[in-house]
DNA sequence: CAGCATCCTCAGGGATACTG
DNA sequence: CAGTATCCCTGAGGATGCTG
């Protein structure tokens, strides 16, 4: 399900919202990273997800207003995915999680995954 | 559970594995504001929350080491949580985050919980 | 006051198979 | 290629009651 419409306590919860699912951060991610991106590209910049959680995440974010869906009526079918202006805005707000995101593997010693099976 | 220990695909993966759980951003929000907090004032800020969930999620932050308990031996009993540096520098991170999601807030007209039942 | 112990629900997410 | 359609299961999270 897309992000609820409130109420929300805070700019935080209501950021929460929106990007909690299990990738679509890293989703932003990848499309802040690449720009315009196909699911079969994504699917592979994504590993470990099945195609259902894809499908299902990407309609929610555009639900949202932060990715955009582009059809093309070819055979074999392509659709585009790409950033919206607030997708953008949104992935600057996630970038500086990102750091200390990193600044924790370091410190942890975490491990990070190049390709999950 | 706390977070894992990795694997993780990026820091945006690491951090919001610390960070999710329906409360944790708001706790962590909530220590910022105020400094030092006891339980009974933190159940208070969060309005919505059980005795079960805040005392888990304070005891996943506590282990991830962004939450500091210190029970002090009186009677009645009195226990404060605070900010460890990590929570710190990890709020200044969420605050971007904060932002971003108070102007969708006005952008798609929800509404802010004062109190919730 | 600041918890701990139980039980239970439900929806987020995984696996698998099929299609225009 | 880019999805649908189903079935299923785990576990996060809620409700309630008890305790040092």
């Amino acid at each position: 399900m897309a992000a609820r419409r409130g109420p929300y306590f805070c700019g935080i919860d209501a950021a929460m919202d929106v990007v909690s699912g299990k990738w679509k951060s890293l989703i932003l991610w990848e499309l802040a990273e690449h720009g315009v991106r196909r699911f079969a590209q994504l699917r592979r910049g994504l590993p470990g997800v099945s195609e259902k959680m894809l499908v299902q995440q990407l309609r929610e974010l555009e639900e949202d207003g932060l990715v955009h869906r582009e059809v093309f009526p070819e055979v074999p079918p392509r659709v585009e995915y790409a950033l919206t202006g607030h997708g953008v805005s949104l992935n600057e707000a996630l970038a500086a999680l990102g750091v200390w995101g990193a600044e924790r593997i370091e410190r942890i010693g975490a491990e990070k995954v190049v390709y999950a099976s």
